[in-house]
Formats: structure tokens, sequence, C-alpha cells
RNA sequence: GGACCCGUGGUCUAGUGGUUAUGACGCCACCUUCACACGGUGGAGACCGCCAGUUCGAAUCUGGCCGGGUCCACCA
């Protein structure tokens, strides 16, 4: 047997990456009949840029599990997409063709969109495959795409059918300086010095009281003003009214909780829109209207008065002058607090009102109460996360997004009566910008608006269960893939992409999307901290992957348990390197020694010993493996591995191997078995883990004996619990005494660990029978020259007593 | 402010009522080349964050405190 003296990772990798997608040995197999199905409901990353060393981390984790599935003889279903929707997508291709989105024509850019994300996707997939991803990379799909797309406005036009869906104005976040909608996460908080303006208004009653704002530029705004009603200063007032400066109107004095008697005056009013604040004000205040005085271009309109044309901050400065002359600005206080703005241009967001689709769900929280607890956790405690979620939710979730890249709502509305026109769903995907209605509207008129807006990134990737499993809608085995048996991803979108899927599915379907969920951590740095480009502690997989094995940095991933985030250290690589090479050694020696190997069995006592250990680590790991405890059964496989096999078992063997002539070749064919049975188990139990190397030595040797084409599709090994033999498993406790000891007195003494041992006293309680069987054995490891055995009464504290004289 | 997670040798980590408290990296000493120095053997190194309580017995359960982290909400 030819094996090359040390195993030459980088030319290995791309041969059996190529091998497997040329054999097909991932594929998912639509036909099968008897298979059960084990379907994944696999995270699309989103295209923005590289592989993160996160991605590698949570995406090994799944793999290592979705493997264990594939080896337990599932059909495994394991899809791969993209999401390329979104605004990050959208960001992205104005950074790399320095274009804004904004100024061009939206056909353009949504081509320039799709055309760029067609060059860049492969190098980016490449990446998963790289880390050896064995997800079946022929079903495919991206969020983008015209499939996506369908489904997506069939599920838009289905909600609202199911009268689901509802437009209504509502305040979106603008950046006044870029002029454009913008989302949260283009957001970001600055410390800001402000003015808290404190301004005096006349009670009905006679009174007057002191209010304080740091927005006092919005009282043209102004729909109402609250105070606590646990404060003695203002109680009274409440229900009466009070009289606004300048501009003269009346607004009635409520009660209202979130009214902190000890901030500012104790007294607040509320205008359309100073902050969220305001909103939930109004929520809170049915029957008050709404005075939209800010346009989208973030400009004061008519109904601000003599102050309309004007931007915020021109506003502010006009209304406090004006407010002095009049004689109620009491004081300006200088304060400093959190303001949210625009991150690319640090400009304060505004809040406007505009129409908006929204899905109204708030009256399902109960449901989705329950929805979440019949799923089945992994970790249990991520469950607290999704119901903090739901307990949370305030409003229903707005679908529509003013951007011009992404998948259109599939409407318009009729020029002449206003009605909605959807599209007719056999004629999906449409653009309604470009698209026409078939028909005229029911008023006559043949003259439509299409809707502007794109759908929310999350209306379309909560569909991924529906979009990777109608891949195959015309084979009879479409309807067993839904409910999909699970779902991976990590803890940072369990409130966005976990719980909007679960949403849709159960709106669609009245069921879940999956049945388990597994929660991955995140990759930290090596102390502990969360990488960011700002702290400049990213790490780049590509750069590792040029220096260490894939292997390896799936070793490290999977050294952590789910939900666990987890440091990154290089060192830990290094583990998973040694941890390869051991491996391939072992082999090495084994294979050397298997060459006129035939099938047999295990004759000899300490064989016997290591193949009731064997069975003992398969029963645990595979019961590790069933509950998603993937680092718990690598713990298991590593220590079996490399104590109790390598550096144990291995020398003991190493005097039949060597020497047939001396110990008779039935002793050597016994241990030949055991080593068989042994490596090849132990390859199967890594594969999951170390899919690269685990493969270049089952080709190397395996293949020709056990005929299937690879090590991963191989079956999961089995255990016999009569093999895990108790008299066999306290022979070994003697050996490993027994080795123990004499190494330490040989260490002790500085000497050579072939130095030999002229006597060695063993005192044990196993059979002296069992003890013979063992002692052949246990000369030759130690160098013993003469070696006896005394058997211990039962009653004998002592389990194992040892003399020895070197 | 709400919720959740975590605090174990220098570093990272396993362990969820009874273990001489796991392993890795690092450190010290020794051993060589017949699988592997990316190796082997042995060793030093932990009052298991702090304080109470439950228990015959607590790293492990309960309460409080301190420290770190994450998600959500953030004060006109």
């Amino acid at each position: 047997m030819e094996v090359s003296h040390v195993y030459d990772w980088k030319s290995a990798e791309v041969r059996l990456q190529e091998y497997w997608e040329k054999q097909k040995i991932y594929a998912f197999d639509p036909d099968d009949k008897k298979r059960e199905i084990y379907s994944v409901d696999t995270p699309p990353p989103t295209v923005s840029g590289k592989m993160h060393i996160g991605h590698a981390f949570s995406y090994t984790q799944q793999d290592v599990i979705v493997r264990y599935k594939r080896m337990k003889g599932f059909n495994v279903f394991y899809p791969f997409g993209t999401d390329d929707n979104g605004l990050a997508t959208n960001l992205m291709i104005e950074k790399l063709k320095n274009v804004k989105a904004s100024k061009m024509e939206r056909k353009a850019f949504v081509k320039l969109c799709i055309d760029t994300l067609k060059e860049i996707r492969p190098g980016f997939i490449g990446d998963w495959k790289r880390i050896g991803l064995s997800a079946d990379f022929s079903i495919f799909y991206t969020t983008i795409d015209e499939h996506s797309q369908k489904i997506s406005q069939e599920s838009f036009i289905e909600l609202y059918h199911k009268g689901r869906e509802y437009r209504k104005e509502a305040p979106i976040m603008i950046c006044p300086q870029c002029q454009t909608a913008i989302a949260q996460v283009e957001m970001e908080d600055v410390e800001k010095e402000s003015n808290l303006c404190h301004i005096k208004v006349k009670v009905e009653t006679g009174e007057e009281i002191v209010y304080a704002t740091t927005r006092p530029e919005l009282l043209p705004a102004c729909v109402g003003f609250s105070v606590n009603k646990s404060d003695p200063r203002y109680k009274h007032l409440i229900g009466k009214k009070v009289k606004l400066p300048l501009t003269n109107r009346e607004v009635v004095i409520s009660h209202d909780d979130s009214v902190d008697p000890a901030y500012g005056t104790g007294a607040v009013y509320f205008c359309t829109y100073g902050g969220v604040e305001c909103i939930e004000w109004l929520t809170r205040h049915p029957g008050v209207e709404p005075i939209n005085i800010m346009g989208i271009n973030g400009k004061y309109n008519e109904k601000a008065g003599k102050y309309a044309g004007m931007t915020s901050n021109e506003a502010r400065k006009e209304i406090v002058a004006d407010l002095e002359k009049a004689g109620v600005l009491v004081k300006l206080e200088k304060i400093k607090h959190a303001v949210n703005v625009h991150e690319r241009c640090g400009t304060d967001i505004e809040y406007v009102a505009t129409p908006q689709w929204f899905i109204r769900y708030l009256d399902l929280k109960d449901d989705m109460l329950e929805w979440g607890s019949e799923l089945n956790w992994h970790p249990e405690h991520m469950k607290n996360r999704y119901n903090n979620w739901v307990q949370g939710l305030k409003w229903d979730w707005c679908i529509s997004r003013q951007r011009v890249f992404g998948v259109p709502f599939p409407l318009w509305y009729c020029a002449k009566c206003g009605e909605i026109i959807l599209a007719d769903v056999k004629d999906l995907p449409v653009d309604p910008l470009v698209d026409k209605p078939k028909k005229a509207c029911k008023c006559g008129s043949k003259q439509f608006n299409p809707e502007h807006d794109m759908l929310d990134t999350w209306a379309t990737s909560s569909l991924t269960p529906q979009i990777a499993t109608s891949l195959f809608k015309d084979k009879p085995i479409y309807k067993k893939l839904l409910p999909m048996s699970l779902r991976p991803q990590a803890h940072d979108i369990i409130s966005f992409w976990l719980f909007n899927t679960v949403v849709k599915s159960q709106l669609h379907y009245d069921k879940n999307p999956w049945k388990d969920v597994v929660i991955s951590g995140w990759a930290l740095d090596p102390h502990g901290r969360k990488m960011s480009k700002s702290k400049g502690n990213i790490v780049d997989p590509q750069i590792v992957l040029q220096k260490y094995p894939a292997d390896s940095l799936r070793y490290w991933a999977a050294g952590s348990k789910l939900g666990d985030d987890m440091p990154y250290q290089e060192k830990d690589l290094v583990t998973g390197v040694k941890t390869v090479n051991k491996l391939w050694n072992a082999c090495k020696f084994g294979f050397m020694h298997l060459e006129d190997y035939k099938q047999g069995n295990a004759t000899e006592a300490v064989d016997q010993w290591l193949l009731a250990e064997l069975h003992k680590v398969v029963k645990e790991c595979s019961a590790f493996m069933d509950n998603y405890e993937y680092a718990r059964a690598k713990l298991e496989i590593d220590k079996f591995f490399w104590i109790t096999f390598c550096d144990n078992y291995l020398e003991i063997v190493k005097d039949r191997l060597y020497n047939p002539a001396k110990r008779g070749e039935e002793a050597r064919r016994s241990a030949q078995y055991t080593l068989y049975t042994t490596l090849f188990t132990v390859l199967k139990l890594f594969a999951p883990i170390m899919p690269y190397i685990t493969e270049e030595l089952y080709q190397i040797y395996f293949k020709k004996k056990e005929k299937t084409e690879s090590v991963h599709i191989c079956s999961w090994p089995s255990f016999d619990a009569d093999m895990i033999d108790t008299h066999k498993l306290a022979a070994g406790k003697v050996i490993l005494h027994v080795l123990e000891h004499a190494r330490r007195a040989k260490s002790e003494q500085s000497k050579s660990l072939k130095a030999p041992i002229k006597k060695m006293v063993v005192s044990a309680k196993i059979e002296p029978d069992l003890f013979s069987a063992i002692s052949e054995d246990l000369k030759a490891t130690t160098m013993c020259e003469e070696l006896l055995y005394k058997k211990l009464p039962p009653k004998s504290e002592a389990e194992i007593e040892h003399d020895i004289i070197l």
C-alpha cells in the first residue's frame, strides 16, 4: 500500500470537491420512494461581499448535522440559495459600480444589479463549497430570481384575498438630506448636543404650564398634549384644553403612561411626527388625526404656514425666534441625547407619513406564541427570544419599502376610481412599472397607476421553504417536503427571518414550516468581542483557508455547542490540523498492516476490549448526534481515537503485527480485523466533521473493500449493546493502568519507554484467565520480562494494585 | 428599562447534585526516529466570580450581589 508520507490537503480538497460534484454524492433523489426525507431550510447568505468566518462557523455546524442524517440513511433535501433582493445588495452594487440608485432609471438599475450578481455569485458560492458544505447545489435559488419573485408575489396576492393585507398612511423614516426612505440598518445612534426648549402655554382654566421639547419646530403639527395622571402638578388639568402659542390652535390635555414626570417639566406635546414616541402616542389615542406637515422631500408643506418650504433645521431657528418674540420661551436647556441619524450623511432622520402596505397580524399574538412552542428549539432557551419579540410587537408588519431594487408589488391602482387591481397569478412574476393589467377596471377605466414600492426583503425570504421545495412541484415527492425537518440559523435573526417564516407558513397553510430549529452562535474575535469592520478585528476565512485545511476550520466550528458564541483563536485550528495528520498517520500505519487483510474476527482479549470501547463510543456519539449535540459527540470521538486507540491500542498491537512468527498468525489476524473495523468506524464518526481527510483515506483504502462511492454515503456505524461487555471493559481498565504505571516508572527515572522492566506484579479483580489472555500483549508493550498476577478479593477496597521493578 | 445567556488552571473550554474537576494551547522535564516531533511519556498550574441558603454532600439546585455579552425597547 503506497500512502504518501504527508497529507497534501491543498490538492486533495480541490480534487475531492470535484469528485463529490461529479459523482453527485450529495444529490437529493426526488424519485426515491423508500428512504425517509430529511429536509433543510438552508439559510441563503446575503450576497453583499465575501463569506466571513461567522458563516464558516454556523454553516459548518448545520452541515455536520446534515451529514450525520445523510449517513443515517435519510434522503437529504439540502438546497442552497443566495439572498440578493435586499438593501444590502442594493448598497453593494452602488458601491461596486459607483452609481446611485436614486439617480438612475429603475429598470436600468435593476438590470445592473442582476447582471452584477450573476458575475459575482459563483465566486461567492465557491466559498461555501470550499468549507465542504454538503448542500445539493443543483437545487438552487436566489431571492431575486423569477421563481422567487413569483412565489413572493403569489404570497402577497393570497394573503390579500385572505383579508390579511391593507394599505394605510404610516410614518416611514426618511433622510431629508438624501431625500430617500431609509431602513433601520442604515441608521446609527449619535450622541448630540441639543436644546431642550421650555415653552409656556395657557390652559383653559387660566393656568399657565410649561412643556419641554427638543423639536419646537413641529409646533404646527402638534396633535396632542399629555401629562402623567400620577403627577400632582397637572393631574387636575387632564381633559382640559390648552392653547398652543403662535398658531393659537387648541389641543386637549390627556394622560399618557409614557410621560415621565421627572423628565423636563413633566408635560409633553406630541407632533406628527417627532419620533417613535409620537407614533406610539398616536396609536394609544385613537381619534386623533395626524397633521402631516412634511413631505417625502424632507421639507415642510403648506400646513406648516409661514414655515412651509423649510427643513426642520431652518424652521427650528425661526420658531425659536418667534416663540421668544411672543414671550413664551421660558428657557433653552442644553442637553445631550442620542439621536438617530442616517449613517451615510449623519443627518437627523425624519418621520413622514406615506401610504404603506401591511400584513395584519397583531391579532394573532397568542397564536404566534403557540406556534413558537410547537417548534423543537435547540438550544431550548432560544425560544425566549422568539417569545420576547412576539410579546413586544406593537405594529402590524409593514411590507412595503420605498426602494428601486427588489421584488415589486404585483398590483396597480385604477387611475379613475382608485380600485386596487391585482395581477393574475398565472402571469407572475410581474413588474407593474413595465407590465399592464390584462383587463379594464370595474369602473371601465383602462388607465392605471403602478405601485412603485418594493416588497420588504423579509416578505420574500420568509418564503424560503416554499421557494426551495416548489422547485420539485411537479414531482410526487413535493408533498413530503413540507414541513421541512430543520431550520438552521444564527440567533441574531430569530425575530426577523425565523419569526416571519413561521408567520407566513401559518397564514398560508395553518402549519409550521419546519419541525426542528437549531440556532448557532457567532464567531467572536480572540478576546470574545464581536467582529466588526470598525473594530478591525475581522478574520477572513479565505486567508485562513490558504494556511489551514478546511477540515481544521470545521473541526474548530464543531467544537462549539449550538447557540454558543465562540472566540476564534488560530491555535484552535492548529489542533484541527494535528487531528487531521494523526488520522492520516494512524491510517498509514493501519493500511500498511492491512495489505493482506481478509474478513475475520477478534479472537484476542485486548482486541475484544477495544471493540467494546468502540461500540460504547458509537452508542454515545449517535445519541449526542440525534440530539444535535455534535460538539459532545466530537469530544467522545476525539478521546477514543487519540487516547484509547492511538496512544494505547496501537502501541499494544504492534508486537502482534510486526512479529507474527513469535505471536502466531491468528493473533495477527485478530489485530487486523480490529484495526480495520476501528479505523473504518472512526473515519465514519469523523466524516461529518472532517469530510475531506476522511474521504481521502476512505478512497485510498476502504473504497475497494466497501464498494460505496464515498464515505459520506456509507451508513453511520451501528453498535451492538452485547459487545459493550463489562468484563472486557474491566480488563481494559487493568491494561490502561498497567501501561500508565509502567510508563510513569520509566519516565520518573528518565528512561526510554523501550527500557526493559524486570518484574511486574499486578493485582486486580478480573479473573486470572482473563488476565493471562492479555498478559502477552502487556509484556510486549511494556518490555516486561516477568509479569505476575494476583486476584484481589471482591471486597478489597483497592481496585488495581501494582509493583514494578525496573 | 425588559428579556435571555455566560463567569471553571495564564488563555480558550468540557462537565448541570457525590469525578483524584475534562481537554486543548502555552510552560517544565524526559524519551527519538520500525504511523506520527504537527509525536510520545510524565509534571507544575483551578479557593469552579462573590455572599447566603437547600442538602449527609453544591462547580452543578435556589436567592441576592458583582462582572461580561446578546437581542429588544429607548425617554419628549
